[in-house]
RNA sequence: GGGAGGUUAGCUCAGCGGUUAGAGCACCUGCCUUACACGCAGGGGGUCGUGGGUUCGAAUCCCUCACCUCCCACCA
């Protein structure tokens, strides 16, 4: 074995093993059996950042986890087609090329965007590859397959005749960067300097001019109503009446409407029935004319009348207030701070508009999904997440699902020359409902959240009953990231509650973002943004992994630093040399799974203890998903228990003339059963090194990956053993911070008095004394006071002395003992205080209060040895 | 305007009612001790954001304030 590990000399081979092996191939089965995580399906054409990295280590671990558990595991693979990502990256292409998709017409630009997803497909599997995931990639899926396109056909035509998918002209957001609608969640309010213009509208047929204000003065061109509040005194005596709009001359009826705030400005509101979602509303009670004077691609329509027709609504804008200012409509103009709605992927400002569209009336299911939560049937982890879910839920509002792009599903709805629309599963569907072939299928697709609304059931052959179906679905766990927590799972659950009844996994475990190592977000324009492969190949898979793992405490952000996982990355090498230790002095002896702890000595006992309430915990931090806390027994447990203290109590034995029965083999069984417990962190360094050990397969014929998972075993438990080694850790680590403070050099071997109120202590101190010696690196343990001149302290419950050469205190020395004392002193001041205290001894548990007391006897022994002048 | 989270060692974070508040990295001292210098041993370092309250006991529970993050929201 090399010296160092290498993780670059194995992870590809492994993970090429296991696919040949065929180890993540799930079956069919049992339903209690089963164990299923759907992979947030990544775009297609897409590259793994490093928050994928973090989703793809949490669902891995939580895979091979359940895997090792018995359970027959599958976590699905899968890509997304990304509707509109996938369409402007392709459309960009085709533009550096002089091209546009327009003039491409839709099959061939269609064409052109397959090519590109067929190139591009494989690159996620080959990334993910190297993350060490355990996908099935015999199941492996993408959006627009047949079947789950069928899936998508399917769910769109029962919503529609359930009448939860309707057809409509309403208000929506509309981008003129991307021509197309958009849902809410895709609109994304920023904050905009911009100003608030007050105009003034004559009154008709009077000399009276009222005032209104608006940021977006163009629209006036559109205005057909000005509004007040029906409680607001100061306008019901224009009710009846009109103004006068300038620059057009249209009259306009004073309205009165519950929307409008009496406090903001004058009370008095411009309405635009065609531009606004709250003027629209109030147009529908009022039976007010929509006049439209913005067009899709954010122009001014013929509508808007001359000079202004034509002209971008930006421009129209400053035409407008121009125009208002010659002819004194002008009143006055202010800064102004407002949220304006943006295009999420094109930046550009949303433009309302009113628009015929497809909708989604999501009420019914949100109402359902939000009960899930509430009743416990879905759990959210962490559960902060839940107020945020009952909110959003609570107050939805209808989904906008048609898009007008061409890359994605279809709207399965056929027209016939008259407008008659026949929505079906096909054409032939459509017309035999129509009784005519003379059809035009609807030009829209739908939201690509809608078919990733049903990918956890679609998946798996959904609407039909498949085999796989039955076995996998309802899943078990969703790991994303919370911001697409409304867009993506909030969608699944309601589509799955719709469709299958049951909400489509029990839990969702929400990771935090990846942010660098200074707590900043990344980004492209910070610059800080990190390639998961590249750390990959800088650190190893099994680094970045455990790093992440590491990192992901619940709620928070994951601030990763490169130099955390260079600390990981030594930690491999810290198992890849304790195993290297391990098979080089252990010649002859095998992993033995059924290790009785009977006839062993107590440093065996101990690790086997150890190695017990260590497995306890970190299976139990995994059921609770926390996998910092996993981490960070498992690091401990191997790197403090195993390395630091048991391969140094087995050294005497491996390397020198000690003799205790079988050490070589509990050094094998414990090291053999660390790397199971590592496994689904560490995949890679755990199944190279597993592979080495003599005996594995005793615990499993072919891999590491399929050995059971570490269960506590209540025999190795020794609380005993556990209290006595404790007291010898205690003592040996005390004689090396004396040997530090009085310089000695390490060839160099005093003698160790040992002296103690608990003489079974002492006692099994001395039988250890030729442990105490090596690892103190004394010439022997004497169970004696210590004499005058030795160096003294006390731990573990014992009094020691160590005795060196006649010589002065040195100043290290005498500043510890001077410090100690005071400590002592002060902790023994506080105790006398706290059992004087009659409240404390009456009302605190009794097992404190004897802690304490305990404690106190301690500190007034040590007291009384370092008064009588300890170290001479 | 609502809501969530944060403020603990130089940095990034654990701990969330009971002895002397922890980790990783960084720092200091001494060591290439035949598994590992991606290492070993020892060590320094914190009025746990502010002010109050509850309690025998608070970093931990409650309230106030301050400062940061983020989400949601049709006030023109």
């Amino acid at each position: 074995m090399d010296k160092a590990f290498d993780p670059a000399s194995f992870e590809e081979k492994w993970q090429r093993w296991w696919a040949e092996q065929e180890i993540f191939v799930a079956r069919n089965g049992p339903r209690d059996e089963a164990y299923c995580i759907m992979i947030p399906p990544p775009n297609v054409t897409g590259v793994l950042h490093i928050g994928h990295a973090l989703q793809s280590t949490i669902q891995d671990l939580l895979t091979r986890w359940q895997r090792m558990h018995g359970r027959n595991a599958l976590w699905l693979p899968g890509t997304d087609h990304a509707g509109i990502a996938t369409q402007l990256m392709v459309e960009r292409q085709v533009a550096e090329e002089g091209g546009d998709r327009r003039a491409m017409g839709r099959e061939a630009f269609l064409e052109r965007v397959w090519e590109w997803t067929h190139r591009h497909h494989g690159n996620i599997r080959q990334q993910l590859d190297k993350l060490g995931a355990s996908c099935d990639w015999s199941r492996e899926r993408f959006t627009l397959d047949e079947e789950l396109s069928r899936a998508v056909t399917c769910a769109f035509v029962r919503l529609y005749r359930d009448g939860l998918i309707y057809r409509g002209e309403y208000m929506v957001n509309w981008s003129p960067g991307l021509d197309t609608a958009l849902s809410d969640l895709e609109v994304e309010m920023k904050e905009v300097r911009g100003k608030l213009y007050r105009i003034a509208y004559p009154v008709a047929d009077s000399d009276e001019r009222i005032e209104v204000a608006t940021t977006r003065p163009e629209t006036m061109l559109g205005d057909t109503a000005v509004a007040y509040h029906p409680d607001d005194e100061r306008y019901r005596r224009l009710a009846g009446c009109s103004a006068v709009l300038p620059l057009i001359g249209r009259r306009l009826p004073f309205v009165a409407d519950e929307a409008v705030d009496p406090e903001f400005g004058t009370g008095l509101v411009k309405v635009t029935p065609a531009h606004d979602p709250t003027d629209f509303e109030i147009g529908r009670r009022h039976d007010l004319p929509s006049v439209q004077v913005i067009d899709r691609r954010g122009r001014m329509t013929g509508e808007a009348g001359e000079p202004f027709a034509g002209l971008d609504r930006e421009q129209a804008r400053a035409r407008v207030v121009e125009e208002l200012e010659r002819q004194g409509a002008l009143v006055a103009v202010e800064e102004y701070v407002h949220n304006v709605g943006h295009c999420q992927r094109s930046g550009v400002p949303i433009e309302p508009l009113l628009s015929t569209q497809w909708f989604c009336d999501v009420s019914g299911m949100a109402e359902r999904a939000r009960m899930a939560v509430a009743e416990g049937e879905l759990r959210l982890v962490p559960e902060s997440w839940g107020k945020t879910w009952e909110h959003w839920l609570a107050n939805i509002r209808p989904w906008c699902i048609s898009r007008q792009l061409w890359w994605g599903h279809r709207i399965p709805a056929w027209y016939t020359a008259d407008g008659d629309c026949f929505v079906a599963e096909s054409f032939d569907q459509a017309v035999a409902a129509a009784g005519t072939r003379e059809l035009t299928q609807d030009a829209d697709v739908l939201d690509t959240w809608f078919s990733s609304g049903l990918w956890p059931f679609s998946t798996l052959g959904w609407p039909d009953e498949t085999a796989d179906l039955a076995t996998f679905y309802p899943t078990d766990v969703l790991v994303t990231a919370f911001d697409i927590l409304f867009f993506w799972v909030a969608r699944m659950v309601m589509m799955g509650l719709h469709f299958t009844d049951r909400p489509p996994f029990h839990t969702v475990h929400l990771t935090g973002l990846v942010r660098d190592a200074q707590g900043q977000k990344m980004s492209k324009t910070r610059g800080n943004t990190v390639d998961p492969l590249e750390l990959v190949d800088e650190y190893g898979a099994d680094a970045l992994r455990f790093t992440l793992a590491a990192l992901d405490t619940p709620g928070r952000d994951i601030p990763l630093d490169p130099e955390r996982m260079a600390g990981y990355r030594a930690f491999g090498n810290k198992i890849w040399n304790a195993t290297r230790f391990a098979l080089s002095r252990t010649a002859g002896a095998e992993v033995t799974p059924e290790l009785d702890p009977a006839g062993l000595a107590d440093p065996e006992r101990w690790i086997l203890s150890r190695f017990a309430r260590a497995a306890a915990d970190v299976d139990r931090r995994l059921g609770e998903y926390r996998f910092d806390q996993a981490c960070e027994r498992l690091y401990h447990f191997f790197w403090g228990d195993l390395c630091d203290w048991y391969i140094e109590l087995s050294k005497p034995v491996l390397l020198g003339d000690a003799d205790r029965p079988r050490v070589a083999e509990v050094l094998l069984t414990v090291l053999e059963a660390s790397l199971r417990l590592l496994h689904p962190v560490m995949p890679f360094l755990t199944e190279e090194l597993w592979q080495r050990l003599p005996g594995r397969q005793r615990v499993h014929p072919l891999s590491i990956a399929l050995a059971p998972y570490p269960e506590p075993v209540d025999g190795w438990l020794d609380d005993g053993v556990e209290r006595r080694m404790q007291a010898l850790t205690e003592v040996v680590t005390r004689v090396r911070a004396l040997r530090a403070d009085l310089g000695l050099p390490p060839r160099e071997r005093p003698r160790l008095y040992l002296d103690s109120d608990d003489p079974a202590l002492l006692d099994w101190l001395l039988e250890h004394r030729a442990l105490l010696a090596f690892l103190g690196r004394l010439s022997e343990v004497v169970a004696e006071p210590a004499p005058e001149g030795a160096s003294r302290d006390a731990a573990g419950g014992v009094r020691l002395g160590l005795e060196v050469a006649e010589r002065e205190l040195t100043a290290a020395e005498r500043e510890r003992l001077a410090s100690e004392l005071a400590g002592v002193r002060q902790q023994i001041g506080r105790l006398e205080q706290l059992l004087a205290n009659p409240q404390f001894v009456g009302k605190a548990p009794p097992e404190v209060v004897a802690r304490n007391r305990e404690r106190l006897a301690e500190l007034e022994s040590r007291r009384a040895d370092l008064e009588s002048g300890a170290g001479g």
